[in-house]
DNA sequence: CTTTTTATTGAAAATCATTTTCACTAAATG
DNA sequence: CATTTAGTGAAAATGATTTTCAATAAAAAG
């Protein structure tokens, strides 16, 4: 089975450690939750689970973690069109992907069919736009709206 | 000069009888201040614009003529990143456009180049995702988030 | 024109996701 | 152990957007 290097865990406690900050059992929770779900959760989703695993974790920190945790790049704070934002994790095992958002019950559906000509093309874009606008592209976002076969 | 038919001037009356409500001052307030820019304005922005054209107009009826509007598909509502919903009109000068976010001051850059490929690639995304997700799609958002010029 | 119905209004109150404050605890560091 | 610093939950604050409500105005009906 080759080198038995690769336990499946990341080094959670070295990422918050590199970013100057602590793992905690509350941080522990929610990234927990993260990766047990495919779906998109909002905060409030994720409290609700993350008390499941530790009942001593608050709202405050739930907010608090989603934010560290996207500082560092670890989650996307995603738009479903409803109010609240809601959270995945960026390197899940979905890989890159884009979504399909329903404008009625605002469910998010990953997609990466035909991902790849999209992004070739978006990176060709980027090189264009920044030139032109003098912008410093970071990232980008595609999204279709619509309506999901449940709301039909 | 021609027939003098096009008097430049949508008939926006029309327009709303068309939805079983009716044009008023407070509503053309608001629409004039759509037409009056080329920015994004916030709610909030609008309103005060609206207020130096009608002083009566009041915040609830900025709120409620964008939502009318957007409801008639003639104002799309967009997310810049901070908190608060833009607008701008749909039927506007610009023609069909995409835009840069700068995540820094979130202005919203509008750009037409090079969106030609984009929407095209899309129509063909759009095809076969709607078939193999069961999803009908009725628009998409492409957009580019980094640091504008006037930021670095 | 008068009555009746229906859309619209502004102000104030309510909502609701998210942030901030604050006093306290726990981990890391010396 | 002592000190500094990060992290905490609960409660209060924030701020954009919605809703309520009583009053008004336009349109439709008679």
């Amino acid at each position: 089975m080759g080198r038995g290097n690769c336990h499946g865990q990341e080094n959670w406690h070295g990422k918050f450690h590199g970013f100057g900050c602590r793992m905690t059992a509350g941080r522990e929770a929610v990234i927990t939750v993260l990766q047990g779900t495919k779906d998109h959760l909002s905060a409030d989703e994720i409290f609700i689970k993350a008390r499941r695993i530790n009942p001593d974790v608050g709202l405050t920190t739930v907010y608090r973690t989603l934010e560290r945790l996207s500082e560092m790049g670890e989650v996307h704070s995603l738009d479903s069109g409803d109010k609240r934002a809601r959270f995945e994790l960026a390197n899940n095992e979905k890989g890159h992907h884009h979504h399909l958002v329903c404008t009625k019950c605002n469910r998010m559906i990953d997609y990466d069919d035909f991902i790849d000509d999209e992004v070739k093309l978006l990176q060709e874009s980027e090189k264009k736009l920044s030139k032109k606008y003098d912008f410093t592209i970071n990232s980008h976002l595609i999204q279709f709206y619509g309506i999901c076969d449940n709301c039909k």
